[in-house]
DNA sequence: TCGCTCATGTAACGCGTTACATGATTCG
DNA sequence: CGAATCATGTAACGCGTTACATGAGCGA
């Protein structure tokens, strides 16, 4: 699944423009989907090429004009239809857990450090899982899918606060900063 | 951090080839990090060409020659400093929980055979998280990586079970079959 | 004999990330 | 006055994924 297809279900929530979809995806699913205006952008053009949404310049006062899209009848059955073939995927490519796994190799200092800043990481998206759930309304899958990262990251952030000893100490075997 | 460098960490446990390399990436790490042919050979004739690492060919009966690479003293120099440099990223990017969230677009028989897959999925890495941790020995790291690994997974697949028939009714709301 | 494991690589492709380019308005 | 927000896009770059190509043994 793809930046477009993400697009292209969002707009089922309404009509919306490519920076708002930035935003919405921000604030609903940073914690397991990203995107940037260099694929939000060339996605929303590629959906217009073909049909499947359709975007009308709105004119705003005191702010820059947008491009609202809108999603079409061939554009919700194509959704549905990729909806229901696709396999979907559910990747992680922790960059974290390989430092940890070669814990050996840094010292100490390095060690809290990288361990600190994934430890805000977590709460920051426990923070912004918090918002979306109180402020927003959305569809159903959003308080499922909100509990599954809640429960997730706060798995994560107690692991790592409990074993946080034995982390640092794993530099102290090989390591004699 | 990109796979050179996870190869070059690698082989720092001992002298292997690309095809043992691969091996130890699934074995080890597939639940956080994934790696395929056409990244591992690349990355160690870089890594060669760099002087790195060095390789040498072994002839083996019954089986294929293999090229063996050690680390050398620059690799080793070179390979602290980039973990010590590096900002570890913890990237997740989840298809199956943007299907969730967009459940209700999705038929009642369609989630069941999502949910039971992603079930499948955490199974088959727990299974290998067990495995690894059993007969294999490895840096202080592994156990702490091993433990972050099933804590994550158990939470998730505990949540799966349990919220099992909220994710079903999630289709029936706006999508009577 | 069929298919799996061991073994090494190349090449194209797809896709996302990053940086760049521009510009009005609002808030501190 | 400077920074942040709103707003839209392009272009290059990096990197991983997939498919392809090849081939000898071994167990069912």
């Amino acid at each position: 699944m793809d930046v477009r297809t993400l697009c292209l279900a969002t707009l089922t929530h309404g009509a919306m423009s490519g920076y708002q979809i930035k935003r919405h995806f921000e604030a609903t699913f940073s914690h397991f989907f990203g995107a940037g205006y260099g694929s939000i952008y060339p996605a929303l053009s590629d959906l217009a090429a073909e049909g499947l949404v359709r975007g009308e310049d709105v004119a705003q006062d005191g702010k820059p004009d947008k491009r609202v899209f809108h999603i079409t009848a061939a554009g919700d059955t194509r959704l549905r239809a990729t909806l229901a073939e696709e396999a979907p995927r559910h990747k992680v490519r922790s960059e974290f857990l390989v430092l940890m796994y070669f814990a050996h190799l840094l010292d100490r200092a390095r060690l809290a450090e990288v361990l600190d800043e994934r430890e805000r990481g977590i709460e920051i998206q426990l923070a912004k899982i918090d918002e979306v759930e109180r402020c927003c309304a959305g569809p159903p899958g959003l308080s499922l899918v909100a509990g599954f990262g809640r429960a997730t990251l706060e798995t994560q952030l107690d692991f790592l606060r409990r074993h946080r000893e034995r982390f640092l100490d794993a530099t102290d075997a090989a390591n004699a900063t």
